[in-house]
DNA sequence: TCAATTGCGTAATGCTATAACGTGTGTCAT
DNA sequence: ATGACACACGTTATAGCATTACGCAATTGA
C-alpha cells in the first residue's frame, strides 16, 4: 500500500506532530492550527482517525496523545506496514521512542494464540524514564 | 506487603468491579454507588487511585476503565506483587483477561536496557475477539 | 495537647472525544 | 449533462473522563 494524497487538514496535522518534540493531544494540535484556520476540535479528530489508518500517526492510550510515526522519518512515504508497535515514554522530558521487535510479536502471538484470543490491535507503552531524565 | 484495611468508599468500589462482568468506567461506578451515598466524581477517583496502589484494581489505559485485579480472586487478599500485566479485551463481549509472562518480562526488559531507559509502569492491552465472539 | 496525616464531601473547572447537522466537490454510470 | 454517491469539510452542541481547590473530620504520634 502507499500512502495516499493528504488532503490540507491531514497534511497540516502531520506537520505538526513530525515537527513536534513530544507527543501532542488533539486540542494541542487544535491551538497550533488555529492560524491555519482550524476551529474545532473535529478536524483534528478527523484528521487524526485517517493518518491513523494511513500508519502515519500513532495514538499513545496512557497518554490520550499522538505521535508522528517514527519509522518513516528517514525514508520516502512508503507506507510501511508494521507489526506491534511499542513506545518507551520518558516521564521526564515526554519524549517517545518507537521500537519493534519480532520476537516480542511471535512471543505475544502465541500468549494469545493459547486464550484462543483473536488479536485486532496491540498497545504497548513502556512510562519511565529516558538516559538523560534518571 | 499484605493489603491493607480499606475504607468503606474502596471497599464499595473495589466490590463493584469485582462483580462487574466487563470493566467499568469511573462515572459507571459512581452510578452504581449513589445508593450508597456516593455523589460525586471525586469519591471514585480517589478511591480507584488508592486500589491501584495496593495492587486491586488495574486501569485499562485505552478504554479508560477499571477492573478488578484477577490474580486475586481465588486467594486470600494477600498483596501479590505481579510484574507486568497484559490484557486480552474482547470488543464483543467487553470481557477482559488478565494474563502474565515472565519471558515476555525478560525479553521486554533486555529490550528496554539496550535504549537505557528506566522502567516505571508498562501497559500492554490486546484488543480483539475472544473465543465466543469471533 | 498539638501537629501532621489521611480520608471525606462539595463545587467548580478543565480536558478529551463524539453526535448531528448541513455544505461543497469530485467521480462515475446512466 | 445529470443524478447518485462518496468523501472531505465546517459548525454547534453535547457527552464522557479527570482534576483543582477548598474546607471539615478522624486518626496518629510526638
Ligand atoms: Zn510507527
Ligand atoms: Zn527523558
Ligand atoms: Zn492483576
Ligand atoms: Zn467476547
Amino acid at each position: 500500500m502507499v500512502t495516499p494524497i493528504l488532503t490540507k487538514n491531514q497534511s497540516l496535522v502531520l506537520d505538526a506532530l513530525a515537527h513536534a518534540e513530544a507527543p501532542l493531544s488533539a486540542y494541542t494540535i487544535l491551538d497550533k492550527l488555529r492560524d491555519h484556520g482550524f476551529r474545532a476540535p473535529l478536524q483534528v479528530y478527523r484528521a487524526l482517525e485517517k493518518l491513523q489508518e494511513f500508519g502515519l500517526v500513532h495514538r499513545l492510550e496512557s497518554l490520550n496523545a499522538f505521535v508522528a510515526c517514527a519509522c518513516r522519518e528517514d525514508h520516502d512515504h512508503t507506507h510501511h506496514h508494521h507489526g506491534v508497535t511499542m513506545f518507551a515514554i520518558c516521564e521526564g522530558c515526554g519524549q517517545v521512542t518507537e521500537f519493534h521487535d519480532t520476537g516480542m510479536e511471535e512471543r505475544l502471538a502465541l500468549l494469545v494464540k493459547k486464550q484462543h484470543f483473536k488479536t485486532e490491535k496491540t498497545t504497548i507503552e513502556i512510562r519511565g524514564h529516558c538516559q538523560n531524565c534518571v
